[in-house]
DNA sequence: CATGAATGAGCATTCATTCAT
DNA sequence: TATGAATGAATGCTCATTCAT
């Protein structure tokens, strides 16, 4: 291994470490109290250090955005890989999808960060990184109807747009989840949300 | 009108001055800029005064945000009361939100505050008041849905649960608008979402 | 009853509920929390209007301290009046002043606000109201302790500063209560306060 | 001198800039108007500055309380170390905390605003560094009672207790410093205060 | 590479008091 | 008498970022 290589793996577990304790904080204390100070001394590291290896704060919520998708689209394929139906795998990613904005709240919320507030600017680059990221997760969504449509069991045009279609339902209604109690009096989130993941899937038979 | 009244009504007019700066605010630098110290600037009046009249920044958020809801809700009201068919209705009235998203951006947005942000705290009368405000659209469409069947142009059980549905899937989809360019490469957004209104309408055909 | 005497009994009215409300606040939520504002709250009453019964906050802070030095006076001259012994007197008025820290203890924190804290300036006539107050309860120890000395079971030339050195003592050790748990390890402060007490009136025996 | 020594010297002098600073308006204004923004600019610093070498405005207090405590300490250990009898030992010890409160009245101030305010938190390890600076103080005093019994000039079967009733008279008889002039009509305080202190000794000779 | 000291604007909120009505 | 609107300084504290070493 060269000098370079080495140095380059250095540079990463630095970065990890980074990473390690920005992900502590983000969850004992959630995301609203993630400070680069703070990560730094979780990191046992100085804050013009982070700097080095992350440009901002932004990157590192990236990263754990990034993560975040990772664990979200190891689940999801999982289930694309069982060996059972594809109506079923559609429910399961959709139920493993509520679960996961409850087990793996902070991450959920970290996600959410980037897709629901209203921040304007992004380095581009930064900005297909994250898209991207979730983008796999639309794409077995979409390979899942499309080998449906193929084997006969579902009927569905456009695979893709119905992936997004699928995913923005699901998305929506989580964020309902806070509903519950007021507007929601009777129902229960839950039921809801079957009861729409089933009504989805009925559209593409 | 005797001394009671003019007070009442000037205190009206304080109030309404707060929020004409809250709201100048939003408009023109966004939710996340909106501080209490801004916002008596921006009104000439004292930090005090402000707290005077709303008692802490919250409230105001939430005065802005039922003005969001308001306007929302007066648009939707009239498609509800157009003679046109129910499906024709369901259809207009998803197109409307997604225009209020772009028209209305900063309206949007904190409407999106109190339902996505990961967000702690909230005393239980002000969730409800805010929770509440966004009912009424649901009932519309529950009862456009409701009506429907009873003409025999839908069929669906549970109106109740559709319409949120429905509404999720719109709210969902609406943040999907930032993967403009990166995940949705070829699609259009708004053609997706149209495509996924007519899919929604499909299901209770 | 003439006009005047009507008015001055209103006025006085006025005063009780302004007090009551203060005194509501003191006991619900301590001596820090009170403000003009939420004393106006809590009698109903305009904050303009408590200015016009009451010059400042102070002056409120007074008619409760008052209030409590009263109440602890009327336990102590319960006590006085008992047909006791002379050092049995001096033990239970001791005592009462333990208890009254613990179970008054809003009282004696504002009694101890006139007499512990730092702040310089009180008007003279102010000031002579409330020192005179207390002077009431060191007359009935002295008071107690020449009658002792008369009754030949006290040898104390100077009851009057015995008075104040015995006052001054209780005050002094209540403050030391802070320190249970660290300073005193193993000291009961309790037991502490009981052995100082015997050993004062063993001076004057 | 390495480099890191003079880091460190270097943040002992910022500290101790900090602290003078603080103790500056301490002596100038007295306790009530020590804010952490005055102490910015008397310290000619930013106010985040301050939070970088102490965490918060208590720490700061902790510290000047400190610095009270340690010269009132060796003041009292120069009289312990004194040639002169035990009883002489008490007696200057007394008179010594007298004159702190006079002379170093500020001193006396946040030292006693520690004993005497009704606050309610502190981390218990600043409670503890708090009171256990007193506590050589205490231990002192227990000594020379101590040594005093042993070479048969005191009879005190629990010298700890004693130094504590000791000290909580003296502490508590400064306090009645405020009643001169109004209850302490002819009396002089400091001839009170002698007394009283003779009268203690008096309790175990 | 790594550090960590320094910044100062920024935050939400409180408060005693005044004064025109 | 009584009101309550208005004030604005003041509070403790946080934070992303910079930069000299």
């Amino acid at each position: 291994m060269g000098v370079k290589e080495r140095k380059a793996l250095e540079k990463q577990i630095r970065r990890n470490q980074i990473l390690d304790a920005a992900r502590t904080l983000l969850f004992s204390t959630g995301i609203d109290s993630i400070s680069i100070s703070k990560i730094a001394e979780q990191a046992e590291l100085g804050v013009g250090t982070i700097y080095f290896y992350y440009k901002n704060k932004e990157q590192i919520f990236v990263a754990l955005q990034q993560e975040g998708v990772a664990i979200l689209y190891s689940t999801i394929l999982q289930i694309f890989k069982n060996k059972i139906g594809h109506q079923e795998k559609l429910t399961q990613i959709a139920l493993s999808y509520y679960r996961f904005s409850e087990e793996q709240k902070n991450y959920f919320d970290i996600i959410n960060y980037f897709l629901s507030s209203p921040i304007v600017f992004f380095e581009p680059n930064l900005k297909n990184r994250i898209d991207m990221s979730g983008r796999k997760i639309l794409l077995i969504i979409r390979d899942i109807v499309a080998d449906g449509v193929l084997q006969g069991v579902f009927n569905e045009k456009d695979p893709g747009k119905f992936s997004i279609m699928f995913w923005g339902t699901l998305h929506g209604l989580i964020h309902f989840k806070k509903l519950e109690g007021t507007v929601l009096e009777n129902e229960s989130h839950k039921e809801l949300y079957d009861y729409s993941v089933q009504k989805l899937i009925h559209t593409i038979k």
